[in-house]
DNA sequence: AATGAATGAGTCTTCATTCAT
DNA sequence: GATGAATGAAGACTCATTCAT
């Protein structure tokens, strides 16, 4: 037993040496432009014993994926961690340390855009689906994590009264939105750069109201 | 003048043709994934006549795509002009609209979603990023549309004096991002489906102010 | 009759311009890389147009190769003509104006060389085999005249009593070599460049040494 | 590493088998007409391991190509090494030695007398002209050989004292020649066939007669 | 377990030729 | 006679996957 569990745990290394590299391959080109010879070459192995772990490309590609995504959702969850009760500036640590994550990571961030990312892969109702509904647990069982904490400021009376899954929504989607303005840096269509702006929007809208 | 007059018609309606085919494929898959010969087919055409009309398969996209973005534009602009005073209300029927049409066109959303569409499309420097500066050019001339709508509504006293541009690029994110939910339909992820919510978020923040 | 005589030599010019065209264009490019459209481009002519007046692109071909060999073979006749009852000069004569000719029509020259136009091109045994049998008559015709001109050489008794066809071939082929030699200009391979000593080897080959 | 020398050796092994594959394609039509597909068909291999050995149909006409090149020469040698110090002899044993060749390979022959081979490929200043130069460098060394072997005749002084390299170049012109008349056969330009009489043409031409 | 040689299906693109106007 | 839009066959090349060693 104590054998069998040296080896699983030599496995798996070096299964996260091929996440490695295929992270780094699908980071910097398509789905269909990456080849699995170049991730091979790229974890200095051969291209057979990437079969022996991956089953085949797209699971590779999926898992791949699915580590980033776990990724940005530990980053959320760190973020929380440290103002348990201060949804606001929760919300601001989140914002700041996912972009901080996205411009560190700007290849993923544009395989995480991608819409074949997003449960398109030809949906071929086999192991695609299979690999889909992993991701889709993950994602889940994230964005719960926030609705959550955006539950308790509602609760402890910091946030308005709005649905928490709602607001968790648009808060993930302002952050995608900015990183995407922020990594593909097009000068005219960029956000003034000042993230307070967006924060401060989302906080308080932008509604006028006169009469307060 | 007249005899080539209707030749030019009849060469920008077979244009049209075309890229009606061409929208319907590309909007049920990749662009990898997608085939020449499945568009051909699609226009009742033969292959060689695409390439009559456009010079490869790039074109056929870009030309594709940019006649998307121009949609999404164009939309925007008709529910301004039914608002033009009352920016509250033109923002809710931007959204109510662009909504609309992206489930009507669910593939060409996922199209218009995919990260290679914005600008990734293998900068090959040469005739690709001369189709990619034409769409930039639509962004950026629908983008300041929306702009200028929002800076009106601050000038009139109805919105913040926040900077316009940052308004309207988290309007434009949160329409994206609800019509991403929506469309893909996923159950615990989909907003509440109340549009209101989303709308009043935008408009008034997530904050609780106590002292109101 | 006078009317189509008219309509006839209307027909012939407009062949001939369209062979000028073909001319510019095979000069310029293999067989299969050159196209009908560009031809036709350059004849100011639309593609049908030409196909009114070959039947195909291998008649297109074969007629503009015949054109340039009876520009070769004139080219010797008229030396010949020059130098009557001197075959030593006139054989001189020969060789300096093919020459020109070649280094002013490199392209053609190439052309020549090219052993698609010796009689190989697909031989389908169908229109093929019609066209080069033409350009065989007019090489056979050619050859026959300068073969004659050697003969007179040897009855006369300036040339050596070889068989005349032998040596009416190593002419040729001789200035074929040198042609080939000057217009691909590799420095290592190319022949002094003295064009007197290729000739010299030719002649003191042939000349009768009256004195031994 | 006798591991390793044995998978060289298989490596090496295979390449000659699809160059002998693509050697008997590429004498039995043009290069454009010759296609990929045939000569995975002719060496029984598919067609994508062709390419683990060739990176295009252009190198593989190259490299084919080569081979008939150093083929020539190295007969050349041989026929020099059995005579070397008799150069009228050797010349004669050129001769025939290459004609039979020739006469032995006559779609080898067709291949090399295509000015397209020489040096016209497409050059598109790439990976063309990389092979090209590898060619030009054989045939220059190859070249040399002969012209060193005249060389050595004019200076035992059984040759006149022409420019070696002239004269090389005739000779091999002139085999180039006759060859091109024997294997067309065109009955009425064909030389008599007498090889003899083009040796005398070129011998008598070349030889130094001491007694004049 | 690891290798990497071999496979062959799949797709864009070109261009000679035709024919309705 | 002239046009040029339409056709569709043909071919180079790529790459995920397998399997004998």
């Amino acid at each position: 037993m104590q054998k069998q569990s040296r080896r699983e745990r030599e496995r798996e290394n070096r299964r996260k040496e091929i996440l490695k590299a295929s992270w780094a391959v699908f980071s910097s080109k398509d789905y269909d432009s990456a080849t699995v010879d170049e991730i091979a070459e790229m974890a200095e192995l051969s291209k057979g014993t990437l079969y022996l772990y991956f089953q085949n490309k797209a699971e590779l590609f999926f898992s791949t994926f699915e580590l980033g995504v776990e990724n940005v959702f530990s980053i959320a969850q760190e973020a929380i961690k440290e103002k348990p009760d201060d949804p606001i500036e929760g919300i601001k640590e989140i914002m700041v340390r996912l972009l901080a994550f996205f411009e560190n990571n700007t290849g993923f961030f544009k395989l995480l855009s991608s819409e074949r990312a997003h449960f398109e892969l030809k949906s071929d109702g086999g192991d695609n689906l299979k690999f889909k509904n992993r991701i889709r647990k993950i994602v889940i069982k994230g964005m719960k994590l926030i609705e959550e904490y955006i539950q308790h400021g509602i609760d402890i009376g910091v946030l308005k009264d709005i649905d928490a899954k709602d607001i968790a929504f648009v808060l993930m989607e302002v952050i995608r939105g900015f990183a995407f303005a922020i990594i593909h840096n097009i000068e005219e269509l960029r956000p003034t750069g000042r993230l307070e702006n967006v924060i401060s929007i989302l906080l308080d809208g932008i509604r006028k109201h006169n009469s307060v």
